[in-house]
Parts: structure tokens; C-alpha cells; sequence
DNA sequence: CTTGATTCGTTATCATGATAACTAAATGTC
DNA sequence: GACATTTAGTTATCATGATAACGAATCAAG
């Protein structure tokens, strides 16, 4: 992702919009998908120092959260990420090959099977996780132009 | 972009900020992680109907509101939006074959092309951002599952 | 002016998002 | 139970983000 360093004026945006309310509306949504690009990219940077994306984190965590399971099956890894299932698949096979998930046949469906976190991965996402929580908490800093 | 469609909770949260406050600020960011993700999902969606994408229609405000001038070079578009140069030098040339940039040599640096917008994107312009207002208007409407 | 460092654009390569089209399994209808 | 429909996962292909490495032009130091 990635966004416009320097918005539109509310000048400009009336032009547009005609009422004034809804410019700032305007404005307001432009301002969160520049901050929202900003933390992305922090995010994305801090998790790949630890060699995972943040595709591969959220899906660690979306098993780790899962109350009274251990596994998931893709798609309902898919579901509760909102992520397409071609993505989901790649992403699973590059993170099975890395020793961050296995899988076992679903009994209940021949098709599915069920995805979990192999003990490195749950030892990683202790790890990683409070850093996390600490670039999101740094994310309400005002937005600055740095050039 | 993608993103969690259920964040965690906020004791969840809070089991690893410690202090109730921080907690609230780390749910902000990850709600607002949300609803740029879907504003995002929408806007390529629209853009996409139009042949285009939001980078591309980035590239053509930048030019587009440029004061005193009608074109820019590459690495002026790269700083203003905050994307690598190889990206954009892909797209440019993408959207010069499809007669919406064209170029001409930088009679001040011999290594630099201006790039200016070609009649028919000025028009696509106009045609394309009421409808892109729109969308940013119903950013901060309840979340709803258009199809 | 010449030399060295910097900047500009380009190429190559990779990661991560999407949709379309397919196979295989499960489900629903008769 | 047979057959059509639906669902799960996979494959292929494309768009768009990144960094690394490179040649050419510019700039800065002397």
C-alpha cells in the first residue's frame, strides 16, 4: 500500500463534495488511509526482521485465538481473515515448508485439512508479539511529512 | 490489503499492554487497519470498473494539481506519493501505452523524462472523481456487505 | 577540467494481493 | 442410490508492492 504524501485541500475537496460537512468526511478518510499506510509499512518492516509477513502472522494468530480448537481448516482461515483462498494456500505452503504450521487430514471432510501452529510457530508469535503491540501503540502519533 | 475481520479483545489486548489505556489506543490502530482495508477494497473495486487502478489515479491528481507546471518527472511523482521508483516506472509505462501519460525529455537533465497527462486522462480525471468522493463519504457509514 | 560521489531511471527478482477455471468431495433432490 | 449442485482446495495468470544492482547523467571538490 501506499498513499499520497500531501492530501487534497478542503478547498479543493468542496469543489467536489459542494458541502463543506462532507469534505471534511472526505478528508478524514483520506487522512486514515495515509496513516493506515504508514503503519502498514512499520508493521510490515518489523515483521520481516523476524522473517514473517504480516499475511503470516494473522494467520497464526486466527489459529492461536481459535477458543477450544487447536487447527483451522483454509477456508476458515480464509473467512476470518478476509483474504482470497489462492493467497491463503501459497502463503500455508511456504509457512509449512518453514516449520510454522502443519497439517493433518480433516476426518469430517475428505477434502479439507486441519491447519495448526507447530511449536516454533507459538514460540515465535510470543516473541513477535509484544513488539507488535508497540509499533500499534505508537500509532496515534501525528503524521509528519519527512520530505 | 487485508486484515482481521474480528479484532482481539480488549482484555486480550490488555494482557499484554498491561495498562487499559494503551489497550485502547493498540484496538484503534487495529480497527483502523479495518476500515482502511475495506475503504481500500472498495476504491480498487471502483477504480477497476474504469479501467484503472488507485495508483494509477494517483499518478494522474499528482500531475493534475501540480501548480505553475503540467508535468513531472518520475522521481518528483516517486516523493510525492511515497512509492519506489521501479514501481512506478511500471506503471508509467503501462499507462503511457494505454494513451493516459505521455513524455517528453527533460531539457534540464538529461536523464529525466516530463511526464504530463494526456487529454483523454484529464477527462477520465473529471469523469472518475466524483464517484471516487463518494466511496471516501461513505468511509465512516457502518460497515456493509455490498455483494 | 578531472575525478569521485550522488542521483535518475531501468532491469531483475521476489512477496503478496486478486480472479478464473479446474478437480474432488460433500450435499441435496428425486 | 443416482445425478445435479455446491463447496473446498488447487493451479494458472495477472497486478502491484518491495529491494538490489546497474549504467548514465549530474554535481561537487579540487
Amino acid at each position: 500500500m501506499f498513499f499520497l504524501k500531501t492530501l487534497p485541500s478542503l478547498d479543493m475537496v468542496r469543489g467536489y463534495t459542494g458541502d463543506a460537512g462532507a469534505a471534511e468526511t472526505v478528508l478524514d478518510a483520506l487522512g486514515m488511509l495515509r496513516r493506515a499506510s504508514l503503519l502498514l509499512r512499520d508493521i510490515e518492516q518489523y515483521f520481516a526482521r523476524h522473517g514473517l509477513s504480516q499475511q503470516k502472522f494473522l494467520i497464526m494468530v486466527v489459529i492461536d485465538r481459535e477458543p477450544d480448537r487447536n487447527s483451522l481448516r483454509l477456508s476458515e482461515i480464509a473467512n476470518r481473515l478476509d483474504v482470497s483462498k489462492p493467497v491463503l494456500h501459497r502463503t500455508i505452503k511456504a509457512m509449512t515448508a518453514a516449520d510454522l504450521l502443519m497439517s493433518k487430514p480433516d476426518p469430517k471432510d475428505g477434502r479439507s485439512d486441519l491447519i495448526q501452529l507447530t511449536p516454533q510457530a507459538k514460540d515465535l508469535l510470543t516473541q513477535i508479539m509484544p513488539g507488535y503491540f508497540e509499533i500499534l501503540l505508537g500509532a496515534d502519533r501525528p503524521v509528519q511529512d519527512t520530505g
